[in-house]
DNA sequence: CAGTTCCATTGATGTTTGTCAATTGATACG
DNA sequence: CGTATCAATTGACAAACATCAATGGAACTG
């Protein structure tokens, strides 16, 4: 998508040179933003760091106490993280196992770089 | 930052292995957190995407007709993005203008990778 | 000086968020 | 069965957020 600026001034002086703006697209500007929202928080933020370092599936159970708020907190912040695509779970039995979808985290970083 | 896990169970079974955590300092995770937050929106993404993308620096007369947005709305979201340290302003007698201050955006990259 | 332009700030409003305590649903154990 | 455990959901609440219209302040223009 491209934009022509308006450009306004009082005296007629342009306040920059005339540019198209090579913007990102709509579609992708959402979807990068939602998954840093997804990360803009220090819990969520270090949970998925956990899970990334962790090569592995970890279990509710464990990210629980690794933190200083109540087991439906968390749970919060993991469906969170579940709804950005950032993380799947899986059941087994009573316990619960999560792990990162790095697809996601690429889609931000290929937007980085 | 290690953080050893309490780990639970109703029968002795353990969920998983006893793992120590290599967990993100929590200075780091906050500091990677609150840009995240910053660009966890549409139009703050989009914003940066343009400044990042026009190499100098851009009036904010030339920002405010790309969104759908009354200018009151772009300058707090110019100001978020300020307070993030994610980008800069220049006051120049009428116009104000933004660019992107990239040391902010690398703790971001930087984490991802 | 009086009027105009740009941009930041203020005040108001409805929405979203982070948090907890309590509950529920599912599974396992004895 | 009945009880215990894990994790998700619900309901409640204060704080933060996105938005706009209106105002303010600074700097040009004539």
């Amino acid at each position: 998508m491209t934009l022509t600026p308006k450009r306004k001034s009082p005296n007629g002086q342009p306040c920059c040179k005339p540019v198209v703006y090579p913007d990102v697209e709509p579609a992708e500007a959402e979807r990068v933003a939602r998954i840093a929202k997804a990360l803009g928080d220090p819990i969520r933020l270090t949970l998925v760091d956990v899970l990334r370092k962790h090569a592995g599936k970890v279990c509710v159970c464990e990210l629980v106490p690794l933190f200083d708020v109540s087991q439906s907190t968390l749970s919060h912040h993991l469906k969170k993280l579940r709804d950005a695509g950032i993380v799947d779970s899986e059941r087994q039995g009573l316990w619960a196992y999560y792990y990162v979808n790095p697809e996601e985290l690429k889609e931000l970083s290929g937007w980085l770089n």
